[in-house]
DNA sequence: CGCGACTTTGAAGTAAATCAATGGGCGTGG
DNA sequence: CCACGCCCATTGATTTACTTCAAAGTCGCG
């Protein structure tokens, strides 16, 4: 598994220090925390094995755990980019499944480790942790959805430009910056592209004004436009240099 | 929205007599039943439109809901097909979103609509409640998941294959006939296809002794031959009349 | 029996995958 | 401080599986 335990003491207070259990009851807490530790996860060390059952809960203090279903041709579709104060494997736990998805890190990473047990029992104890574990549950869910929404759409630059309203910080903001929260190929098995076309829409909708890259740097100026292109049916570039888009 | 209003003094009994509420406590169960009601929808009526708040939990005594989000060339994408037993609206009304999805009666349907405000309540008082319904959005959750799995498949015969060995009632059984849920092209649309395509993959496989379609009846002969299929990189006709497979 | 909805089949077009090779960035070590 | 090597990203040429468009064929049902 390549863990490295971190100092036990610390646990506590690292878990009142996350947002993801600012929430909870103090004593339910205090009772998680007995069946907790910190693990520290070099990059692309294993979480968690499809079809194999999951015994922990897992909730991200640093780095990032990528979430993804192996495929053919060794290629890789990611689930969900789990980052700082999110978790993994609630659902499993619940319905005590085998793990539907792999899950390693996608850099080096502390993980707050939750035994699966304890978790199960406080849930069936403390309606607070009850209700807050349904809250993260159906979050997971609607964005699965979003996901869904994503990858059904034909084109690949509305599938890009879609992904990438999702940084948007407002509903509102004309214009925004961000980073991609992985490596291009990641993000790309992300939407269920390869990173050739990836890394070819992103130069298609750089060459058209509509977004700026660089590396891993993203500049929206004008979402709205970016936007118009998402409910377009097609708008690839059609042989010569620069297509009509408008 | 198409809807006709029945009997509302059955309302108590249709309630305990669905696998839905079984579990539910008696008190919960009589004050969810004040604000509920009991539905018929025809054909195509509407139950949600996407993007429009959901003010009530669903749960299907008869007929079949499609969950789906539009497409450009107006196809869609079916998200789910929910039938007797089942609820769609938790999510939804846990988080106070806007409803990610269309929701219209693939069949003529008999649907108990509870109110949101009061199960949002009931929610908050009654673990049990609570519990079960985390039990519910987690299975929807990894249903989900497993749907992308399925779907982000590049060869649509493993895609068809996959979602034809769902059917197979215990996971060791060789053989089995079931009937699809819905209309041949939502099955497609739920498997991220084309009717054209779907029918032309049924076919081969057909042609190729993996399985036997008469109408919206399948039988599989073979599981694990099916299986097989299903680990293939592809195994599509090449042309010639019978592909080479295995 | 005849209509409408659904499905099947055929032929052609196209967007994305695949294969292959180059280019850039960064950390390590000389 | 530069040079090497590794990983990741980009770019180009080709292939192909799926879509699309079009039309015929089933099926169920009034």
């Amino acid at each position: 598994m390549n863990r490295l335990h971190v100092a036990p003491a610390q646990i506590p207070q690292t878990m009142r220090r996350l947002s993801f259990f600012q929430v909870w009851p103090e004593d339910s807490l205090e009772r998680l925390a007995a069946g907790a530790k910190i693990v520290h996860l070099a990059k692309s060390a294993t979480v968690a094995r499809k079809n194999e059952p999951l015994e922990s809960l897992y909730v991200v203090v640093s780095g990032l755990i990528r979430m993804f279903i192996s495929l053919p041709n060794n290629m890789e579709r990611v689930l969900a980019l789990v980052g700082p104060g999110e978790s993994l494997g609630e659902a499993c736990l619940i319905l005590e499944e085998a793990c539907p998805y792999h899950a390693v890190a996608g850099k080096d990473s502390h993980v707050l480790v939750v035994d699966g047990m304890v978790f199960r029992r406080e849930l069936g104890r403390d309606i607070t942790l009850a209700r807050r574990t349904l809250e993260r549950v159906a979050r997971r869910y609607m964005e699965c959805l979003r996901d869904a929404e994503i990858c059904s759409q034909r084109s690949s630059v509305v599938r890009v430009a879609s992904y990438l309203l999702l940084f948007r910080p407002e509903p509102e903001a004309a214009s925004f910056t961000f980073h991609l929260p992985a490596r291009k190929q990641d993000v790309a098995a992300k939407l269920g592209l390869t990173q050739e076309t990836f890394s070819r829409v992103l130069g298609f909708l750089d060459k058209q004004g509509l977004i700026q890259v660089s590396g891993a740097q993203i500049r929206i100026e004008d979402a709205s436009r970016l936007q118009q292109v998402t409910t377009m049916k097609d708008c690839r570039e059609t042989g010569n240099g620069d297509a009509n888009l408008i």
